[in-house]
DNA sequence: CCGGGCGGTGAATCGGCCC
DNA sequence: CGGGCCGATTCACCGCCCG
């Protein structure tokens, strides 16, 4: 078994080909949120959410952000659903979500057949205030687990809350990037040694942090760009 | 209008007599968490559940913790839509929650017509770990606002995550006590001299928050023993 | 009679905080 | 500075029941 696979295409064709058993799924699913009506999501792709407008950088969009939040739910237990039959009982599920579509994301969770675990607060110090009102700040990691009890050897205490900012400036390669740091504390619920399957890799920090946490890496992404971008990064933390 | 009012009762019940109008709802319902399912639920009383078997202190239990899911939805729906009615344009909502509850909490919230506007992590240091998994060291608040826009004068900032432990030794007089301190964030939601409400009473913290913050206050408490434990905070705290 | 699932009971886990 | 205490639950074990 090598230390990590990269399969280019979409994600909800290709899960139901791979056969691998994984101790872990963490992934990042586009939020398909930032409007609070259909109007609004419907306008804007994801480039114009998650960029300033006076935004000197110029990164590339992605797609699949554009579904209503009805959609969007199965669609992610469609996506779910598959990762669960791939993990192995004891093992667990780790998945993104920004405030707004966090209850829909813990409705595809459980759909999915998941016994949700909890929530992770990430906070993004670099982020904007809300006038007359209360910053937002946090992202969130929803947690389930394949079956009851979680089994990992040896055994380990994870942190409840995370903190890191988004990298910046040419570090920076995709839109929603994840810092590495906090990756490789998500990738821990992995034991060492353990698969850990992403089916949105993007720039592929997931896969970076299980490596250099001496894990393995199994990741998915449709964009040719991006696969990529991400190749490059996993042979080099390899 | 005086300073502080308190009103011993249910809060359902109470709360359709009431006619003032109100900047900003604050309240703590019974999360009616910590089983996964019905049976476990029932077996307990909130002291069973929130305190360490082998935990020194004797707080009293409280009531109205034994509801399924659904139930909960819809209770606490009705009281945030008699919250919503007392409330001008403009106000706010904040409603705590575990990560259990924080779904149901955001129908509730969306289905009294509040607008959901975010989530405020509480942190809390002090807290158990998860063997094998993350720990569960935050509480969450549900931020709604009635209507659009958000209106307060003079324009404030607010944070988007707080942390706090909760009191300890004799400062101790509620089995889930806020601190103070985390209180007196929230409570800037509403202008100074403005009316901050909270049916869930409890130990008063909400209220002894607004006094020292220049806000005014209105609570509903049930039990009589807490009814009476706030009114002398309050008085103190006025 | 064996195996698995469900449910109830009780001990406990690390780290912060206080004395 | 060290020891003890406590935490808005969960884990693990052990019955019982049913297939």
């Amino acid at each position: 078994m090598p230390e990590w696979t990269l399969h280019q295409g979409d994600a909800l064709t290709l899960l139901p080909t791979l056969t691998a058993t994984v101790d872990a799924v963490i992934c990042d699913p586009p939020y398909n949120s930032g409007g609070r009506t259909n109007a609004e999501r419907r306008a804007q792709g994801a480039r114009d959410k998650y960029v300033s407008g006076d935004a000197q950088h110029a990164l590339p969009d992605f797609d699949g952000d554009t579904r209503d939040q009805r959609s969007y739910t199965h669609w992610l237990g469609l996506i779910l659903a598959q990762s669960y039959r791939l993990t192995r009982p004891g093992g667990s599920a780790l998945v993104f979500t920004d405030w707004a579509q966090l209850p829909a994301t813990s409705d595809a969770l459980q759909a999915a057949g998941w016994t949700w675990r909890g929530i992770i607060p990430w906070r993004k110090p670099i982020s904007r205030p809300v006038k007359n009102g209360f910053r937002r700040e946090c992202e969130y990691i929803l947690w389930g687990s394949r079956g009851d009890p979680l089994r990992h050897a040896p055994t380990i205490y994870l942190p409840g809350w995370l903190e890191g900012s988004q990298p910046r400036g040419k570090a920076r390669v995709h839109i929603t990037q994840k810092p590495v740091d906090v990756m490789r504390q998500l990738v821990r619920i992995a034991p060492e040694g353990g698969l850990i399957l992403d089916p949105f890799t993007g720039s592929g920090t997931t896969g970076v942090a299980a490596l250099q946490e001496g894990r393995r890496f199994v990741g998915i992404e449709q964009s040719a760009a991006y696969t990529a971008d991400a190749g490059e990064r996993l042979a080099e933390a390899a």
